[in-house]
DNA sequence: ATGAAAGCGCTAACAA
DNA sequence: TTGTTAGCGCTTTCAT
């Protein structure tokens, strides 16, 4: 029947008020160490547990806080979770999920999880956060933070897509190649646009001209261009492309550049004999195919993401903070020396 | 500073009783239309939201259950947790989730989920469940249903391990193979063993003599030996019968399959020319390496658990059923006709 | 059908 | 340091 003591019977059974029961409860250090001692023998031979809701209530803070997080995202997602439930932890807080499915559900999850007193603050992954919502947001004035999302006026942890890019096409640059192109996602996400910019930038800082035909995103559009498809697409077009392609790529994430080692293989270049790839994201998948790409350090992103919560729950005049995480390259053996 | 409107302003406002409010609150049928709407109006205009804790403690329930979930599993968990996520957003239910690194953390989060009045019941996901703590858990006597698990006192949804090995291995043996071999897993793991038990079935349905020496294991113990290394030594070991090596396994998990494709592609052998292999799970990789296997349907087990829990809150003296889903054939690239 | 009042189990302010 | 009491915001009798 899961106990149904409460402090009554503890007060009674240790012979002291409640409110004393109570202190114990909270560590308050107005209890002689004495009355401490056999209020705790108490409640353990009662096994008495308070109950949450009711200390909620009156308390009026939940030490709950929610995620609202895309379901497509597996392993970042995973991972991600992992260092916020090792924060939390810390903090004795709960975690309650919203998975959302498709962007129409993003809205009423919000409004879902900024229902009075439910949580203490809110993780919002990935998504694209309607503009629409965020007046109800700061009226509902509870802490919120972006994680692999962004927004001015909330804390947000990131990628440095720009300098992810940068040392990606780098590395193309410093083991002897000169013509590298880049298969990018769809330029209306702000991911694909910053990794083009870190793209160009590198070239440039290596005497190299950008060149707009070196650049190719596939016509499939599904979240935003970051798909299989769209990556082999893309290197069908620089294919066609004959003597003039490039033999070296920068792809703007790992799941298009599985997309386009197929059509590479299936057009008999090897890699990294042929042609040399780099990705982003070093999903699961890119160790399997032994895929050189950027990381991105999923656990300590959700991690200080929990950190970041939690300080803007305890002091809510902090100034917005977006923190950039600057991803690693991590050589695999999808690229070799130009020769 | 998110509306702080109890129903007592909402009763005056109404010229009501706070009794009348809360019976619109809940639907309560003893409410004139008309005061009804009037009520309901006013809490539109007054923004009014209930406060959820207040809720809890008064109905002393706490619409929320937990998920316990090993951190390791990625596709299955996401993919099951949608189906959660679905069953329980129809409830109106939140889920709030309990990660778990390792096995001994098992024991503390079951505890922490045990706390009275916290849940309305626990979903225990792919773990072997701790005997210890099973009599805690049957005195607290909340709910609770295990998923891809097993307990004899506890309901539960799982795959039909024996029936997707049967099935594996008769497609095998449909298209021509007379001598299959298996990779195992670790008996100790009881998927493992009935996943042995399927495939032996299955030889003797056809005939076929069950032979000790078309069984491996590999070394690796890591998650009882559903890990890539240990498809990988166990195919290895096939390799060195040379001539005697079967052209065609069963391998006990997906993960364990690409290790054993590794194996063989290092030594020479194509798959499917020259072996033939089929899986068992169908994991994201599988799709990747075109893997035939044999999918577990894990957004239904997600929510037929929910379901299945929501079933047993309503009506604690249910028998406890156990619920098993066959898996389903899927056959891709890697299985061809023995020539 | 409705209002008043008594909890739900705890926290926190107030006396003592 | 401690006990008492008044909330926290609802649900649920119990009268009416």
């Amino acid at each position: 029947m899961g106990s149904k003591v409460t402090i009554y019977e503890v007060a009674k059974a240790a012979g002291v008020g409640i409110g004393t029961v109570s202190r114990v409860l909270n560590n308050n250090a107005s209890v002689t160490p004495e009355t401490r001692e056999r209020v705790k023998e108490v409640m353990k031979q009662l096994n008495f547990q308070p109950h949450t809701y009711a200390q909620r209530l009156a308390r009026n803070q939940s030490e709950t806080i929610s995620a609202i997080i895309p379901f497509f995202t597996n392993y970042f997602f995973v991972e991600v979770l992992r260092g916020v439930q090792e924060g939390l932890g810390r903090l004795g807080y709960d975690l309650t999920l919203f998975g959302v499915n498709d962007i129409e559900q993003v809205e009423p999850k919000i409004v879902r999880a900024l229902q009075r007193g439910r949580f203490d603050g809110i993780l919002f992954f990935s998504m694209r956060l309607p503009d629409r919502i965020v007046p109800r947001l700061k009226e509902a004035s509870i802490p919120m933070v972006l994680v692999d999302a962004f927004y001015p006026k909330f804390d947000s942890i990131s990628v440095a897509n720009t300098d992810g890019a940068y040392d990606a096409t780098t590395h193309l640059i410093s083991i002897g190649h000169r013509k590298v192109g880049m298969v990018n996602a769809l330029q209306r996400s702000a991911p694909a646009a910053e990794r083009l910019q870190g793209y160009r930038r590198a070239l440039e800082s290596n005497g190299i001209n950008y060149s707009e035909e070196l650049v190719k995103t596939g016509v499939s559009a599904r979240q935003d261009g970051f798909n299989r498809d769209a990556g082999y697409e893309a290197m069908v077009d620089f294919i066609r492309m004959g003597k003039e392609m490039p033999h070296a790529f920068f792809v703007s994430s790992d799941i298009q550049a599985i997309g386009a080692m197929a059509a590479l293989s299936e057009n008999g270049f090897r890699v990294p004999e042929d042609v040399s790839i780099v990705g982003f994201d070093d999903i699961e998948l890119a160790r399997h195919f032994k895929l050189t790409t950027m990381r991105q350090p999923m656990y300590q992103m959700g991690q200080m993401a929990v950190e970041r919560l939690a300080a803007r729950m305890s002091d809510s005049v902090l100034e917005v903070v977006h923190t950039t995480f600057i991803p690693e390259l991590i050589v695999r053996d999808t690229t070799r020396p130009f020769s």
